[in-house]
DNA sequence: ATGTACCTCTTTTTT
DNA sequence: AGAGGTACAT
């Protein structure tokens, strides 16, 4: 539909209708040439919007055709929101049990499947945990602490990051320049052995290891697929460049996809050169460069074509649209951010009433997680349904952690970080200078916590009460385990029986400080007795595999305000989860200098990368795209001036329509709207010292 | 052992 | 402004 640009604006093009369609959709000649050569290596140079996803699934769809078995098919894609999307187009387009054969997976769920076969080939336990997140920050600041001197202070944030770089990089600890960084990080590994636990970094690591030294493992993975994709090729770093070229068999069946211009994860690792140099790896490729745009209109693409000319090193690209749209690109000045949510509430509802638009045909898109606070606010306020990407996930809820830990304690028992984390919770017995003397016995035999706190030596320095409140607890545990091991089932049973027994809703309740947190926090934890049921009846994988999936899901469930789920909603995200979605209606907030680009990137140098991930939200847009930014904004509690992004300046100005809030206060939206805006606008106007109506040039 | 009061730091981006 | 952590009191 969207390809013959003869009807554009009227009918709202709902994303459902879009999939089913593209699927028919005739190819263009570049796209068909990539689908049809199946064998020997493809690159694919994609630009924004040019129907990669369309052509991967053709792809897979015509393989399948010719006779290549789906269970020899293996696409692999960075994130778990691109995995399940790719599986449903797959699945609109083939059989559907010839879908389901076919292995769609993140690089690290494919890591995790090659590892849970064969680690203990590397000298650690099958039952290995995974760690991340607040998790692995939380084992990192321990280590900080106690390896640093009294006046040495470094940031657990930072070292996390530098661990990890060195990680990616291959850089042995030695060679890293800080002392103190080099020891927390030899630390922070041995720690992780001894818990029986990995890392993301590892999963990537050793399973490039085992591929690597063990010809067996090796021959067996390269035997189950024949034919590998990787999309967003770009994204790939070193690591995952080795597990590629080690999963590849002599045959060198690999197309990857992928777009430089959209290279935001530089600051992760990712190597351009990768796809730069593709050549090096799989000689003589085929390669394909896709450059019509189906998506855009011709003002948002060339708005976005004018940016990211600044960027130096790249490969030329002449994306184009057919489709001419009527529609300028927006730039909007606000004076606060309070009002720059209002305005853009006030054109959702406006474009709603006006055109019968359904709420998922707006998106809201910014830099950072902490942005869409406000928009989640004033969308409530308004009863409009939104769906949030990212930020805090539901596994990273307190209450729902500590019972992945109590469920992670009785799969791995040597996990002390998941033992530290709920052995006194709720409270039994067993309280602060317990837990120290456990840690120092476990430090100085050897043991694990678990074991330390079964060790005779050990409860006989315990009073009588604590003894019998650590035997409890040691019982409790071991029972679980013993239950998690010889059955594959029971286990969400098993958790809901801990649950009641501890009372732990009870003390999640009474830790509460208002009604309200108190019914949310107890439907997490039935949220979470839910999802584990779920999981027993529909999975075989048991509970490794929950937990294993979980670890792996930083991905949100969305938190949905709305009445009719059907609909989804307006969707809040960030610039980065937004790679690889569009939506016919985008509105990029905060564009300011120290937001996009973020001041820490410019310290850093990586400008160039801001510019691409604005580019990127530029061109996630179809029809109607709308930039704004404030001229103040509060910040830790104060309100400070802040400049319009300095990437706006690099846009050419023959599709942008620059708008302020005067103009906007002329032609409210809607009357309710207004009275906020004209209220808020005023008393804001009075409180800011030396304001300037006039927005720049 | 548990609860309260104050103090700190916060804002990249994600598997 | 708010959350989360530490220190101190109960």
């Amino acid at each position: 539909m969207r390809e013959c640009a003869l009807e554009p604006e009227r009918r709202p093009d709902r994303q459902k209708l879009i999939s089913k369609a593209q699927i028919r959709l005739r190819l263009n000649e570049e796209q068909q040439k990539a689908v049809d050569q199946v064998d020997g290596p493809v690159l694919i140079l994609a630009g924004a919007g040019t129907g990669k996803t369309r052509v991967i699934t053709a792809r897979i769809a015509h393989m399948v055709r010719q006779g290549i078995s789906p269970a020899k098919i293996l696409a692999v894609t960075f994130t778990n929101k691109a995995a399940n999307e790719m599986r449903e187009r797959v699945a609109k387009a083939i059989h559907k049990d010839d879908a389901q054969e076919i292995t769609i997976c993140t690089f690290h769920s494919l890591c995790v499947r090659i590892l849970r076969q064969s680690i203990e080939r590397l000298g650690y336990k099958r039952n290995f945990s995974i760690y991340a997140g607040s998790d692995q920050l939380g084992l990192v600041r321990r280590l900080v602490v106690k390896k640093s001197a009294r006046d040495e202070k470094l940031d657990p944030k930072l070292a996390l990051t530098l661990i990890s770089r060195a990680k990616n990089r291959a850089i042995p600890v030695s060679d890293t320049d800080d002392a103190l960084i080099a020891e927390v990080y030899r630390a922070y590994q041995a720690e992780l052995k001894t818990l029986n636990a990995v890392d993301f970094d590892d999963l990537l690591i050793l399973a490039v290891r085992a591929l690597k030294e063990h010809a067996g493992v090796r021959e067996e993975w390269r035997r189950r697929f024949s034919h590998i994709m990787v999309d967003e090729f770009q994204d790939t770093n070193r690591l995952q460049m080795d597990l590629v070229r080690l999963m590849v068999g002599p045959e060198k069946n690999i197309c990857v996809v992928g777009d430089d211009d959209q290279s935001i994860y530089g600051w992760r690792g990712a190597e351009i050169s990768n796809i730069l140099e593709f050549e090096r790896h799989f000689p003589n490729p085929l390669i394909i460069k896709l450059e019509q745009n189906y998506r855009s209109t011709n003002p948002i693409l060339h708005t976005a074509n004018s940016l990211i000319r600044h960027n130096v090193e790249r490969r030329e690209k002449r994306l184009w649209s057919a489709n001419p749209g009527e529609e300028p690109v927006r730039v909007v000045a606000m004076p606060e951010e309070e009002s720059e949510a209002a305005h853009v509430i006030a054109e959702i509802l406006e474009n709603r009433s006006t055109e019968g638009l359904p709420w998922d045909q707006f998106a809201i898109l910014f830099r950072m997680n902490s942005q869409s606070r406000l928009f989640e606010e004033q969308l409530r306020r308004h009863e409009i349904p939104y769906r949030l990407i990212g930020g805090q996930s539901f596994y990273d809820r307190r209450e729902v952690k500590d019972l992945v830990a109590y469920l992670q304690l009785f799969v791995n028992p040597a996990d002390d970080v998941s033992l530290l984390r709920i052995i006194g919770t709720p409270p039994r017995g067993i309280g602060g200078g317990t837990i120290t003397l456990a840690t120092d016995h476990s430090v100085s035999s050897g043991l694990h916590l678990f074991q330390a706190l079964q060790d005779p030596a050990f409860v006989a320095q315990l009073s009588k009460r604590a003894a019998v409140a650590v035997g409890d607890f040691t019982r409790l545990i071991n029972e679980s385990h013993r239950q998690v091991t010889d059955s594959t089932s029971g286990y969400a049973a098993l958790l809901q029986k801990v649950v009641e027994e501890t009372g732990y809703i009870e003390f999640v309740k009474r830790n509460c400080k208002t009604p309200d947190e108190a019914v949310s926090r107890e439907q997490n934890v039935r949220e979470m007795m839910d999802a584990l049921y779920q999981h027993e009846s529909r999975s075989s994988a048991g509970l490794r595999g929950f937990l294993d999936e979980i670890a792996l899901m930083q991905e949100k469930e969305e938190e949905e305000d709305g009445k009719d789920d059907l609909q989804g909603g307006v969707l809040l995200i960030t610039l980065h989860a937004a790679k690889g979605l569009e939506f016919p209606r985008v509105f990029l907030v905060g564009l300011e200098e120290g937001i996009l680009p973020h001041s820490r990137s410019v310290d850093e140098g990586s400008r160039d990368e801001e510019r691409r991930l604005f580019y990127v939200g530029i061109t996630r847009a179809m029809s109607h795209l709308t930039l704004s930014y404030c001229l103040s904004r509060k910040r830790w509690g104060d309100v400070l001036p802040c400049r319009p992004s300095s990437f706006l300046e690099e846009l050419d100005e023959a599709h942008l329509e620059e708008l302020d809030y005067e103009e906007l206060c002329r032609q409210p939206a809607t009357e309710d709207l207004a009275q906020d805006y004209f209220a808020r606008m005023k008393g804001m106007l009075e409180g800011v010292e030396g304001f300037e109506l006039k927005d720049e040039g």
